[in-house]
DNA sequence: CAGTGGTCTAGACCACTCA
DNA sequence: GAGTGGTCTAGACCACTGA
Protein backbone atom coordinates (compact mmCIF):
# COMPACT_ATOMS: atom_id res chain seq x y z
CA UNK A 1 0.00 0.00 0.00
CA UNK A 2 1.28 3.58 -0.44
CA UNK A 3 2.84 5.39 2.07
CA UNK A 4 0.21 8.03 3.38
CA UNK A 5 2.70 10.64 3.72
CA UNK A 6 4.02 10.40 -0.06
CA UNK A 7 3.74 13.35 -1.85
CA UNK A 8 6.91 14.84 -3.27
CA UNK A 9 7.14 12.96 -6.85
CA UNK A 10 10.35 11.81 -5.23
CA UNK A 11 8.52 9.78 -2.69
CA UNK A 12 5.80 8.78 -4.93
CA UNK A 13 9.11 7.09 -7.29
CA UNK A 14 10.59 5.61 -4.38
CA UNK A 15 7.67 3.96 -2.96
CA UNK A 16 6.33 3.02 -6.26
CA UNK A 17 10.15 1.13 -6.74
CA UNK A 18 9.67 -0.41 -3.44
CA UNK A 19 6.27 -1.73 -4.64
CA UNK A 20 7.96 -2.81 -8.15
CA UNK A 21 10.93 -4.46 -6.67
CA UNK A 22 9.13 -6.12 -4.12
CA UNK A 23 7.40 -7.74 -6.65
CA UNK A 24 3.63 -5.91 -5.66
CA UNK A 25 3.51 -5.03 -9.34
CA UNK A 26 5.40 -7.72 -11.27
CA UNK A 27 6.79 -7.70 -14.60
CA UNK A 28 3.55 -7.61 -17.43
CA UNK A 29 1.12 -6.07 -15.23
CA UNK A 30 -0.22 -2.75 -15.29
CA UNK A 31 -0.05 -0.26 -12.65
CA UNK A 32 -3.24 1.44 -10.81
CA UNK A 33 -4.24 4.51 -13.27
CA UNK A 34 -2.39 8.03 -12.84
CA UNK A 35 -5.92 9.04 -11.62
CA UNK A 36 -6.16 6.51 -8.89
CA UNK A 37 -2.14 6.96 -7.90
CA UNK A 38 -2.50 10.57 -7.56
CA UNK A 39 -5.95 10.32 -5.18
CA UNK A 40 -4.45 7.86 -2.71
CA UNK A 41 -0.71 9.75 -2.43
CA UNK A 42 -3.01 12.88 -1.86
CA UNK A 43 -1.60 14.78 -4.68
CA UNK A 44 -2.13 15.36 -8.63
CA UNK A 45 -2.03 14.09 -11.64
CA UNK A 46 0.94 15.88 -12.76
CA UNK A 47 2.73 14.90 -9.80
CA UNK A 48 1.99 11.08 -10.09
CA UNK A 49 3.81 11.90 -13.84
CA UNK A 50 6.81 12.85 -12.70
CA UNK A 51 7.39 9.84 -10.77
CA UNK A 52 6.00 7.31 -13.65
CA UNK A 53 8.34 9.43 -15.94
CA UNK A 54 11.18 8.91 -13.76
CA UNK A 55 10.82 5.39 -13.59
CA UNK A 56 10.21 5.13 -16.83
CA UNK A 57 14.04 6.42 -17.36
CA UNK A 58 15.16 3.90 -15.28
CA UNK A 59 13.64 0.68 -17.92
CA UNK A 60 11.06 0.07 -15.05
CA UNK A 61 7.90 1.14 -16.28
CA UNK A 62 6.49 1.91 -19.83
CA UNK A 63 3.28 3.52 -20.69
CA UNK A 64 0.87 2.18 -23.00
CA UNK A 65 -1.74 5.04 -24.16
CA UNK A 66 -5.26 4.49 -23.78
CA UNK A 67 -4.58 1.18 -22.02
CA UNK A 68 -2.16 1.88 -18.78
CA UNK A 69 1.62 1.87 -17.46
CA UNK A 70 3.20 -1.57 -17.77
CA UNK A 71 5.54 -2.89 -15.62
CA UNK A 72 9.03 -3.55 -17.98
CA UNK A 73 11.56 -4.92 -15.27
CA UNK A 74 12.02 -5.28 -11.96
CA UNK A 75 15.51 -5.16 -12.18
CA UNK A 76 16.58 -1.74 -10.39
CA UNK A 77 19.25 0.02 -12.05
CA UNK A 78 22.49 1.98 -11.16
CA UNK A 79 22.01 5.16 -10.12
CA UNK A 80 24.26 7.77 -11.93
CA UNK A 81 27.09 8.29 -8.78
CA UNK A 82 27.46 4.40 -9.17
CA UNK A 83 28.04 4.98 -13.04
CA UNK A 84 30.35 7.81 -12.29
CA UNK A 85 32.77 5.98 -9.82
CA UNK A 86 34.51 2.59 -10.38
CA UNK A 87 34.48 2.32 -6.06
CA UNK A 88 30.61 3.13 -5.11
CA UNK A 89 29.85 0.22 -8.19
CA UNK A 90 32.23 -2.03 -6.77
CA UNK A 91 30.47 -1.41 -3.12
CA UNK A 92 26.74 -1.04 -4.35
CA UNK A 93 27.93 -4.80 -5.65
CA UNK A 94 29.22 -5.84 -2.10
CA UNK A 95 33.25 -6.18 -3.60
CA UNK A 96 36.05 -4.50 -2.39
CA UNK A 97 37.51 -2.21 -4.26
CA UNK A 98 40.93 -1.85 -4.98
CA UNK A 99 44.00 -0.14 -6.94
CA UNK A 100 47.43 1.40 -7.12
CA UNK A 101 48.79 4.42 -8.76
CA UNK A 102 51.27 2.98 -11.16
CA UNK A 103 51.75 6.37 -12.51
CA UNK A 104 50.93 10.79 -11.88
CA UNK A 105 52.78 13.18 -13.88
CA UNK A 106 52.51 16.58 -15.23
CA UNK A 107 52.94 16.75 -18.26
CA UNK A 108 51.36 19.32 -21.78
CA UNK A 109 47.72 18.18 -23.85
CA UNK A 110 47.59 16.61 -26.65
CA UNK A 111 45.80 17.84 -29.17
CA UNK A 112 43.09 15.29 -28.28
CA UNK A 113 42.90 15.58 -24.99
CA UNK A 114 42.82 19.68 -25.38
CA UNK A 115 39.71 19.19 -27.16
CA UNK A 116 38.33 16.72 -24.83
CA UNK A 117 38.76 18.94 -22.33
CA UNK A 118 37.93 22.40 -24.16
CA UNK A 119 41.16 23.89 -22.87
CA UNK A 120 44.70 25.17 -24.77
CA UNK A 121 47.10 22.26 -26.85
CA UNK A 122 49.78 22.12 -24.54
CA UNK A 123 48.19 23.10 -21.34
CA UNK A 124 49.69 21.94 -18.17
CA UNK A 125 47.80 18.69 -17.40
CA UNK A 126 48.36 15.48 -14.49
CA UNK A 127 48.05 12.52 -16.37
CA UNK A 128 47.43 9.45 -13.44
CA UNK A 129 47.61 5.84 -14.73
CA UNK A 130 45.94 3.02 -11.87
CA UNK A 131 45.40 -0.31 -11.84
CA UNK A 132 42.06 -1.04 -10.51
CA UNK A 133 40.67 -4.25 -8.54
CA UNK A 134 37.88 -6.01 -7.71
CA UNK A 135 38.55 -8.57 -4.78
CA UNK A 136 41.62 -8.52 -4.81
CA UNK A 137 41.52 -9.27 -8.47
CA UNK A 138 42.59 -6.82 -11.69
CA UNK A 139 39.83 -6.49 -13.57
CA UNK A 140 40.93 -2.46 -15.35
CA UNK A 141 43.50 -0.10 -16.47
CA UNK A 142 42.55 3.25 -15.80
CA UNK A 143 44.61 6.11 -17.62
CA UNK A 144 43.10 9.85 -16.58
CA UNK A 145 43.92 13.10 -17.41
CA UNK A 146 42.82 16.53 -15.34
CA UNK A 147 43.16 19.68 -16.39
CA UNK A 148 45.27 22.44 -14.58
CA UNK A 149 42.85 24.18 -12.78
CA UNK A 150 42.34 21.18 -11.02
CA UNK A 151 45.42 18.97 -11.52
CA UNK A 152 47.07 20.30 -7.86
CA UNK A 153 44.00 19.25 -5.77
CA UNK A 154 43.81 15.60 -7.76
CA UNK A 155 47.92 15.66 -6.42
CA UNK A 156 47.22 15.91 -3.07
CA UNK A 157 44.69 12.45 -2.91
CA UNK A 158 46.45 9.46 -1.53
CA UNK A 159 47.23 7.29 -4.39
CA UNK A 160 45.33 4.54 -2.29
CA UNK A 161 42.31 6.68 -2.03
CA UNK A 162 39.44 3.97 -3.39
CA UNK A 163 37.34 6.40 -5.23
CA UNK A 164 39.00 9.81 -6.25
CA UNK A 165 35.34 11.08 -7.46
CA UNK A 166 34.59 11.05 -3.80
CA UNK A 167 37.43 12.91 -2.55
CA UNK A 168 37.41 15.33 -5.40
CA UNK A 169 33.53 15.46 -3.67
CA UNK A 170 34.33 15.36 0.02
CA UNK A 171 37.42 17.72 0.39
CA UNK A 172 37.04 20.19 -2.96
CA UNK A 173 33.15 20.52 -3.65
CA UNK A 174 33.82 19.81 -6.69
CA UNK A 175 30.66 17.27 -8.18
CA UNK A 176 30.31 15.55 -11.61
CA UNK A 177 27.23 16.26 -12.65
CA UNK A 178 27.73 14.79 -16.40
CA UNK A 179 29.65 12.39 -18.42
CA UNK A 180 30.25 11.18 -21.88
CA UNK A 181 31.23 7.91 -22.55
CA UNK A 182 32.27 6.33 -25.48
CA UNK A 183 32.79 2.30 -25.36
CA UNK A 184 34.16 0.11 -28.04
CA UNK A 185 37.33 -2.69 -28.10
CA UNK A 186 40.65 -3.05 -28.24
CA UNK A 187 43.99 -4.76 -28.69
CA UNK A 188 46.31 -5.52 -25.70
CA UNK A 189 49.11 -2.99 -26.07
CA UNK A 190 52.77 -4.01 -24.94
CA UNK A 191 52.25 -1.57 -21.84
CA UNK A 192 48.72 -2.51 -20.98
CA UNK A 193 49.69 -6.33 -20.97
CA UNK A 194 52.95 -5.64 -18.03
CA UNK A 195 50.17 -3.83 -16.11
CA UNK A 196 47.27 -5.88 -16.41
CA UNK A 197 49.33 -9.05 -16.65
CA UNK A 198 47.42 -10.59 -19.51
CA UNK A 199 48.69 -11.45 -23.41
CA UNK A 200 49.62 -8.82 -26.17
CA UNK A 201 46.76 -8.90 -28.30
CA UNK A 202 43.70 -9.95 -26.91
CA UNK A 203 40.44 -8.37 -26.46
CA UNK A 204 39.59 -4.96 -23.56
CA UNK A 205 36.60 -3.15 -23.34
CA UNK A 206 37.74 0.64 -23.60
CA UNK A 207 35.63 2.78 -22.11
CA UNK A 208 36.31 7.07 -22.74
CA UNK A 209 34.62 8.86 -20.46
CA UNK A 210 34.56 13.09 -20.21
CA UNK A 211 33.31 14.14 -16.61
CA UNK A 212 32.15 17.46 -16.16
CA UNK A 213 30.64 19.95 -13.62
CA UNK A 214 27.08 21.47 -13.27
CA UNK A 215 28.13 24.02 -15.20
CA UNK A 216 29.63 22.19 -17.73
CA UNK A 217 32.92 22.59 -17.27
CA UNK A 218 35.07 19.44 -17.85
CA UNK A 219 36.83 17.68 -14.61
CA UNK A 220 38.62 14.65 -16.46
CA UNK A 221 39.10 13.04 -19.38
CA UNK A 222 39.39 9.16 -19.01
CA UNK A 223 40.58 6.82 -20.39
CA UNK A 224 39.54 2.51 -18.92
CA UNK A 225 40.57 -1.01 -20.17
CA UNK A 226 38.53 -4.01 -18.63
CA UNK A 227 39.31 -7.17 -18.91
CA UNK A 228 36.80 -9.15 -21.31
CA UNK A 229 34.42 -11.53 -18.19
CA UNK A 230 34.85 -8.44 -15.68
CA UNK A 231 31.82 -5.85 -16.55
CA UNK A 232 29.18 -5.12 -18.81
CA UNK A 233 27.69 -2.09 -19.92
CA UNK A 234 23.80 -2.22 -19.69
CA UNK A 235 21.80 0.17 -21.50
CA UNK A 236 17.76 0.57 -21.50
CA UNK A 237 16.35 2.76 -23.95
CA UNK A 238 13.08 3.90 -25.62
CA UNK A 239 11.77 5.88 -28.10
CA UNK A 240 11.91 8.98 -25.42
CA UNK A 241 13.95 8.53 -23.07
CA UNK A 242 17.53 7.39 -23.76
CA UNK A 243 20.84 9.39 -24.60
CA UNK A 244 22.60 6.40 -25.80
CA UNK A 245 24.27 6.56 -29.59
CA UNK A 246 26.19 4.31 -31.60
CA UNK A 247 28.72 6.40 -33.56
CA UNK A 248 31.62 5.50 -36.21
CA UNK A 249 35.05 5.36 -34.37
CA UNK A 250 37.45 8.00 -35.22
CA UNK B 1 14.51 34.20 -33.73
CA UNK B 2 11.11 31.28 -33.11
CA UNK B 3 9.01 29.93 -35.03
CA UNK B 4 5.63 31.91 -34.23
CA UNK B 5 3.42 28.99 -34.83
CA UNK B 6 5.78 26.53 -32.86
CA UNK B 7 2.99 25.88 -29.69
CA UNK B 8 3.72 22.20 -29.23
CA UNK B 9 6.33 20.96 -26.97
CA UNK B 10 7.59 18.65 -30.04
CA UNK B 11 7.82 22.36 -32.13
CA UNK B 12 9.48 23.77 -29.31
CA UNK B 13 12.00 21.17 -29.13
CA UNK B 14 12.90 20.79 -32.86
CA UNK B 15 12.77 24.40 -32.96
CA UNK B 16 15.39 25.19 -29.88
CA UNK B 17 17.49 21.89 -31.39
CA UNK B 18 17.36 23.66 -35.04
CA UNK B 19 18.84 26.59 -33.28
CA UNK B 20 21.14 25.28 -31.49
CA UNK B 21 22.54 23.24 -34.39
CA UNK B 22 22.98 26.02 -36.34
CA UNK B 23 25.32 27.70 -33.27
CA UNK B 24 22.27 30.82 -32.73
CA UNK B 25 23.19 29.37 -28.92
CA UNK B 26 26.99 27.53 -28.41
CA UNK B 27 28.05 25.40 -26.09
CA UNK B 28 28.65 27.18 -22.85
CA UNK B 29 25.72 29.79 -23.24
CA UNK B 30 22.87 30.51 -21.51
CA UNK B 31 19.44 29.96 -23.10
CA UNK B 32 16.57 32.69 -22.33
CA UNK B 33 14.82 32.33 -19.21
CA UNK B 34 12.15 29.81 -19.39
CA UNK B 35 9.53 32.60 -19.30
CA UNK B 36 10.77 34.31 -21.82
CA UNK B 37 10.84 31.67 -24.11
CA UNK B 38 6.72 30.69 -22.86
CA UNK B 39 6.69 34.23 -23.91
CA UNK B 40 8.24 34.31 -26.77
CA UNK B 41 6.98 30.85 -28.07
CA UNK B 42 3.10 31.61 -27.17
CA UNK B 43 2.41 29.32 -24.77
CA UNK B 44 3.38 28.53 -20.70
CA UNK B 45 6.49 27.60 -19.03
CA UNK B 46 5.31 23.82 -18.22
CA UNK B 47 5.30 23.50 -22.19
CA UNK B 48 9.09 24.64 -22.22
CA UNK B 49 9.70 22.77 -19.66
CA UNK B 50 8.64 19.47 -21.46
CA UNK B 51 11.15 21.07 -24.78
CA UNK B 52 13.83 21.50 -22.34
CA UNK B 53 13.64 18.31 -20.94
CA UNK B 54 14.05 16.53 -23.73
CA UNK B 55 17.12 18.49 -25.40
CA UNK B 56 18.59 17.14 -21.83
CA UNK B 57 17.73 13.80 -22.47
CA UNK B 58 19.44 14.07 -25.76
CA UNK B 59 22.87 15.27 -24.01
CA UNK B 60 22.12 18.90 -25.40
CA UNK B 61 21.06 21.00 -22.00
CA UNK B 62 21.67 20.93 -19.07
CA UNK B 63 19.87 23.42 -16.42
CA UNK B 64 21.14 25.59 -13.23
CA UNK B 65 19.19 26.16 -10.88
CA UNK B 66 18.79 29.92 -10.03
CA UNK B 67 21.04 30.49 -13.12
CA UNK B 68 19.30 29.33 -16.42
CA UNK B 69 19.46 26.38 -19.45
CA UNK B 70 23.41 26.23 -20.42
CA UNK B 71 24.13 24.86 -23.69
CA UNK B 72 25.95 21.28 -22.99
CA UNK B 73 27.06 20.30 -26.93
CA UNK B 74 25.63 21.14 -30.16
CA UNK B 75 25.99 17.79 -31.17
CA UNK B 76 22.55 15.89 -32.42
CA UNK B 77 22.34 11.95 -30.97
CA UNK B 78 20.69 9.77 -32.99
CA UNK B 79 17.08 8.72 -32.55
CA UNK B 80 15.77 5.34 -30.99
CA UNK B 81 14.74 3.66 -34.33
CA UNK B 82 18.86 4.66 -35.75
CA UNK B 83 20.29 2.40 -32.53
CA UNK B 84 17.49 -0.03 -33.18
CA UNK B 85 18.44 -0.97 -36.95
CA UNK B 86 21.32 -1.48 -38.56
CA UNK B 87 20.21 0.24 -41.89
CA UNK B 88 18.82 2.79 -40.57
CA UNK B 89 22.12 3.91 -38.56
CA UNK B 90 23.91 3.53 -41.40
CA UNK B 91 21.84 5.59 -44.19
CA UNK B 92 21.95 8.55 -41.13
CA UNK B 93 25.56 8.19 -41.83
CA UNK B 94 25.54 8.21 -45.07
CA UNK B 95 26.80 4.51 -45.75
CA UNK B 96 25.69 1.92 -47.06
CA UNK B 97 24.69 -1.17 -45.17
CA UNK B 98 24.70 -4.48 -46.87
CA UNK B 99 24.64 -8.41 -45.83
CA UNK B 100 23.70 -11.72 -45.98
CA UNK B 101 21.96 -14.47 -44.32
CA UNK B 102 24.46 -17.15 -43.47
CA UNK B 103 21.62 -19.40 -42.03
CA UNK B 104 18.64 -19.43 -40.46
CA UNK B 105 17.08 -22.58 -38.81
CA UNK B 106 14.40 -23.34 -36.45
CA UNK B 107 15.37 -25.23 -33.35
CA UNK B 108 14.38 -25.33 -29.56
CA UNK B 109 15.48 -22.10 -27.29
CA UNK B 110 17.96 -22.76 -24.36
CA UNK B 111 17.56 -21.98 -21.46
CA UNK B 112 19.39 -18.80 -21.69
CA UNK B 113 17.46 -17.55 -24.84
CA UNK B 114 14.21 -18.70 -23.09
CA UNK B 115 15.12 -16.78 -19.76
CA UNK B 116 15.48 -13.55 -22.27
CA UNK B 117 12.63 -13.58 -24.24
CA UNK B 118 10.41 -15.16 -21.62
CA UNK B 119 9.24 -18.13 -23.77
CA UNK B 120 9.20 -21.88 -22.50
CA UNK B 121 12.47 -23.86 -22.65
CA UNK B 122 12.45 -26.16 -25.73
CA UNK B 123 10.15 -23.63 -27.78
CA UNK B 124 10.06 -23.77 -31.30
CA UNK B 125 12.44 -20.54 -32.00
CA UNK B 126 14.21 -19.14 -35.33
CA UNK B 127 17.47 -18.35 -35.36
CA UNK B 128 19.06 -16.61 -37.90
CA UNK B 129 22.80 -15.41 -38.85
CA UNK B 130 23.99 -12.08 -40.51
CA UNK B 131 27.21 -10.69 -42.07
CA UNK B 132 26.46 -7.02 -42.26
CA UNK B 133 28.36 -4.60 -44.21
CA UNK B 134 29.22 -1.14 -44.19
CA UNK B 135 30.19 0.14 -47.73
CA UNK B 136 30.92 -3.32 -48.79
CA UNK B 137 33.16 -3.85 -46.14
CA UNK B 138 32.38 -6.62 -43.35
CA UNK B 139 31.82 -5.13 -40.12
CA UNK B 140 29.64 -6.96 -37.57
CA UNK B 141 28.29 -11.12 -37.36
CA UNK B 142 24.30 -10.74 -36.31
CA UNK B 143 22.95 -13.69 -34.78
CA UNK B 144 19.04 -13.43 -33.75
CA UNK B 145 16.41 -15.48 -32.11
CA UNK B 146 12.81 -14.85 -32.55
CA UNK B 147 10.50 -16.55 -30.65
CA UNK B 148 7.45 -18.69 -32.11
CA UNK B 149 4.94 -15.75 -32.38
CA UNK B 150 6.73 -13.49 -34.86
CA UNK B 151 9.20 -16.33 -36.25
CA UNK B 152 7.03 -17.16 -39.15
CA UNK B 153 6.62 -14.21 -39.83
CA UNK B 154 10.22 -13.05 -39.96
CA UNK B 155 10.87 -16.45 -42.64
CA UNK B 156 8.89 -14.98 -44.96
CA UNK B 157 11.89 -11.69 -45.21
CA UNK B 158 14.16 -12.06 -47.95
CA UNK B 159 17.69 -12.57 -47.12
CA UNK B 160 19.15 -9.18 -48.94
CA UNK B 161 16.25 -7.14 -47.04
CA UNK B 162 18.78 -4.81 -45.81
CA UNK B 163 16.17 -3.14 -42.63
CA UNK B 164 14.91 -6.44 -41.09
CA UNK B 165 13.20 -3.68 -38.41
CA UNK B 166 11.74 -1.81 -41.14
CA UNK B 167 10.27 -4.60 -42.91
CA UNK B 168 8.67 -5.80 -39.68
CA UNK B 169 7.20 -2.52 -39.14
CA UNK B 170 6.06 -1.91 -42.59
CA UNK B 171 4.62 -5.48 -43.73
CA UNK B 172 3.26 -6.50 -40.33
CA UNK B 173 2.96 -3.55 -38.07
CA UNK B 174 5.65 -5.30 -35.70
CA UNK B 175 7.07 -1.75 -33.52
CA UNK B 176 9.99 -1.79 -31.68
CA UNK B 177 9.35 0.47 -28.59
CA UNK B 178 12.10 -0.71 -26.20
CA UNK B 179 15.60 -2.03 -26.70
CA UNK B 180 17.48 -3.29 -23.64
CA UNK B 181 21.57 -3.94 -24.72
CA UNK B 182 24.10 -5.60 -22.52
CA UNK B 183 27.77 -4.54 -24.15
CA UNK B 184 30.82 -6.48 -23.20
CA UNK B 185 34.04 -7.62 -25.13
CA UNK B 186 35.04 -11.54 -25.87
CA UNK B 187 37.87 -12.98 -28.58
CA UNK B 188 37.12 -14.06 -31.95
CA UNK B 189 35.85 -17.48 -31.98
CA UNK B 190 36.82 -20.26 -34.92
CA UNK B 191 33.56 -19.99 -36.34
CA UNK B 192 33.76 -15.80 -35.90
CA UNK B 193 36.84 -16.16 -37.34
CA UNK B 194 35.47 -18.11 -40.43
CA UNK B 195 32.41 -15.61 -41.11
CA UNK B 196 34.34 -12.29 -40.39
CA UNK B 197 37.55 -13.24 -41.89
CA UNK B 198 40.07 -12.77 -39.04
CA UNK B 199 42.23 -14.38 -37.07
CA UNK B 200 41.47 -16.52 -33.81
CA UNK B 201 41.65 -14.73 -30.62
CA UNK B 202 41.15 -11.29 -31.71
CA UNK B 203 39.39 -8.39 -30.08
CA UNK B 204 35.26 -8.22 -30.78
CA UNK B 205 32.54 -5.71 -29.33
CA UNK B 206 29.61 -7.53 -28.14
CA UNK B 207 26.25 -6.29 -27.92
CA UNK B 208 23.32 -8.69 -26.69
CA UNK B 209 20.12 -7.14 -27.21
CA UNK B 210 16.52 -7.95 -26.39
CA UNK B 211 13.44 -5.54 -27.99
CA UNK B 212 10.28 -5.67 -26.94
CA UNK B 213 7.22 -4.60 -28.24
CA UNK B 214 5.04 -1.49 -26.61
CA UNK B 215 3.17 -3.97 -24.88
CA UNK B 216 6.37 -5.66 -23.54
CA UNK B 217 6.48 -8.51 -25.34
CA UNK B 218 9.71 -9.80 -26.61
CA UNK B 219 10.60 -9.79 -30.06
CA UNK B 220 13.80 -10.56 -31.09
CA UNK B 221 17.12 -11.79 -28.80
CA UNK B 222 20.01 -10.82 -30.93
CA UNK B 223 23.81 -10.94 -30.36
CA UNK B 224 26.17 -8.59 -32.46
CA UNK B 225 29.85 -9.12 -32.65
CA UNK B 226 31.77 -6.02 -33.83
CA UNK B 227 35.12 -5.72 -35.56
CA UNK B 228 37.61 -3.32 -34.00
CA UNK B 229 37.55 -0.04 -35.24
CA UNK B 230 34.16 0.49 -36.68
CA UNK B 231 31.66 1.03 -33.85
CA UNK B 232 31.63 3.18 -30.57
CA UNK B 233 28.79 3.61 -28.43
CA UNK B 234 28.33 6.41 -26.98
CA UNK B 235 26.12 7.59 -23.87
CA UNK B 236 25.44 10.82 -22.49
CA UNK B 237 24.68 10.87 -19.13
CA UNK B 238 23.42 12.79 -15.88
CA UNK B 239 22.13 12.54 -12.69
CA UNK B 240 18.47 13.04 -14.03
CA UNK B 241 18.34 11.37 -17.22
CA UNK B 242 20.39 8.15 -18.32
CA UNK B 243 19.58 4.55 -18.37
CA UNK B 244 22.96 3.54 -18.53
CA UNK B 245 24.49 1.11 -16.10
CA UNK B 246 27.30 -1.17 -15.58
CA UNK B 247 26.72 -4.49 -13.98
CA UNK B 248 29.35 -7.83 -13.46
CA UNK B 249 28.91 -10.00 -16.56
CA UNK B 250 27.74 -13.12 -15.48
C1' DC C 1 -18.57 4.35 -24.84
C1' DA C 2 -16.09 4.60 -20.53
C1' DG C 3 -11.51 4.80 -19.06
C1' DT C 4 -6.74 5.44 -20.03
C1' DG C 5 -2.59 8.15 -20.95
C1' DG C 6 -0.89 12.66 -23.69
C1' DT C 7 -0.95 17.41 -23.60
C1' DC C 8 -1.64 22.11 -22.32
C1' DT C 9 -3.00 26.14 -19.32
C1' DA C 10 -2.48 29.49 -15.50
C1' DG C 11 -1.21 30.15 -11.63
C1' DA C 12 1.49 29.57 -6.96
C1' DC C 13 5.40 29.03 -3.80
C1' DC C 14 10.07 27.44 -2.92
C1' DA C 15 15.37 27.00 -3.37
C1' DC C 16 18.98 28.75 -5.43
C1' DT C 17 22.40 32.15 -7.89
C1' DC C 18 24.51 36.28 -8.46
C1' DA C 19 25.14 41.13 -8.67
C1' DG D 1 16.68 41.23 -3.59
C1' DA D 2 15.64 40.41 -8.37
C1' DG D 3 15.68 36.71 -11.36
C1' DT D 4 16.31 31.89 -12.26
C1' DG D 5 14.96 27.01 -12.31
C1' DG D 6 12.27 23.22 -9.25
C1' DT D 7 7.95 21.84 -7.81
C1' DC D 8 3.10 21.42 -7.21
C1' DT D 9 -1.95 22.34 -7.94
C1' DA D 10 -6.41 22.08 -10.38
C1' DG D 11 -8.38 21.94 -14.01
C1' DA D 12 -9.31 21.13 -19.33
C1' DC D 13 -9.45 18.77 -23.77
C1' DC D 14 -7.56 15.32 -26.94
C1' DA D 15 -6.14 10.54 -28.84
C1' DC D 16 -6.27 6.08 -28.04
C1' DT D 17 -7.67 1.36 -26.11
C1' DG D 18 -10.67 -2.22 -25.31
C1' DA D 19 -15.01 -4.24 -23.74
Amino acid sequence: MPSASARSHREILSDLLTRIVDDEFVPGATLPSESALAQSYGTTRGTVRRALAGLQTRGLLTPVQGSGWVVRSSRQHQSFDELRSFAQWARGKRMVPGGRVHAADFGEASAYEARRLRIGVRSRVLRVTRVRTLDGRIVMLERTCYPEWIADRVATIPGDEASVVEALSRDFGVITAHADHAMDVVAVSSTDAELLGVRRGGPLLRVRRVSCTPGGAPIEYGEDRYLPDTVTFVVSASRSSTALSRSVAD
